[in-house]
DNA sequence: CAAGTTACATACCGAATGGTATGTTGTCAA
DNA sequence: TTGACAACATACCATTCGGTATGTAACTTG
């Protein structure tokens, strides 16, 4: 018997009925746009109801808001600063990982573009809501990919010229960029380009060959 | 007397019309997006009826089709590429337009974006039409500085081993996520720090110090 | 100048949207 | 066991939106 039914159980759970909207919302603001969205698409795609939504969130911008603090945000960390913890060399980890979640990624994903980056062009000119939970997302983003250049430098990776503040803004920068430009082109092909081009940018800052 | 009457006048301009419909459409689709701006918004802003407005463009995607082509694309042309020529040294060229186009614009104005990656990330997910049109725009951006890096390699500025297709789209990559980490962060203090990275990156596929 | 056509202006419409009002049921403390 | 409240479900609403139907004045053409 199928334990994820499609009719709502009898046994209430706020906090997964929360978090099932939350899932449901995510890759349809990924496609859509969270303008692009409506509140009865995202019910649609669950098994709950408009009224458990607006129990569970108050507005449409509360939900937005909650996507990034409790689903964008955690999946930064996730995806580009915890799998660099396993790398001796953070610039090889950093390479590797953009390989790993851009290079090999299945173009129709990636015609999606980034979860982040996307919430940023859309909606942090529009409100303040977003724009200072965006911008904190993003700033966690620099400054733990700074954590890392630092653990680079220390450990004589980098040159020790390097700003590393200035270098983690760069390459979190590329990331999304790298993002909005294969979003752009419509093909993933850019991306062996990209990540060539930034090859190089790395073997500028670093002491040995990469 | 004011020649631009704020009344509409007796003699008709269909093409005065149909540019003054797209300037006044061209900055709200900047500041709120495409979705995010009403046909009746954009007519506010003219002193045309929304009856002018279905009359010059068939649908509002078509109004969007157009800011694309006739607006956007005349942009990267006018305000990237032209520039280029008045220097020896693209290269040179290329920070120098960065710092006067994007380290001295007013913030509230950067806050905005780069039109063209505005677009990009909101709407080429969603439409084939506008994917085609981005896409062709920047496609352009990219062979346009690639004739240019092909100008600075035969006269000795770049490096023989340098790939200019692949530096061309780095470069373009780097406009649009230059603009697109300002306006995440809120605050245009980032630029310094990237334009000093990006320059660490000209100096390593360059002959000479820049 | 007559007749047709283009370029608008005005009024209106059906659908979609975010949100609400109200009813119902599970849960839990006393 | 029983209220009381939280967690929903259902029905409904005001507004907004893209688009259209229709009327009219300017312009072109024969």
């Amino acid at each position: 018997m199928p334990r994820q039914s499609r009719r709502p159980p009898k046994t209430r759970d706020p906090e997964r009925t929360r978090a099932e909207i939350l899932a449901a919302a995510f890759p349809l603001v990924l496609r859509h746009g969270f303008q692009g969205v409506s509140i009865d698409d995202i019910v649609e795609q669950t098994r709950h109801t408009k009224g458990a939504l607006f129990h569970q969130f108050p507005t449409k911008r509360e939900l937005g808001y909650a996507l990034v603090d409790e689903v964008v945000r955690p999946l930064i960390i996730e995806r580009w600063i915890r799998p660099l913890e396993g790398f001796e060399n953070p610039l090889e980890g950093i390479l590797s990982q953009m390989e790993e979640l851009i290079g090999k990624a299945p173009p129709e994903l990636l015609k999606l573009g980034c979860p982040l980056n996307n919430l940023v062009q859309e909606m942090a000119p529009l409100d303040a809501g977003f724009r200072k939970r965006l911008q904190s997302a993003l700033e966690l983003w620099v400054t733990e990919t700074e954590r890392h250049l630092a653990r680079a430098k220390a450990a004589g990776f980098l040159k020790k010229s390097v700003d590393t503040r200035e270098a983690a803004h760069f390459i979190v920068m590329a990331h999304e960029g790298f993002y909005g430009m294969i979003k752009g082109l419509g093909h993933p092909h850019a991306f062996e380009a990209l990540v060539n081009s930034l090859g190089i940018y790395f073997q500028a800052i670093s002491t040995q060959e990469l």
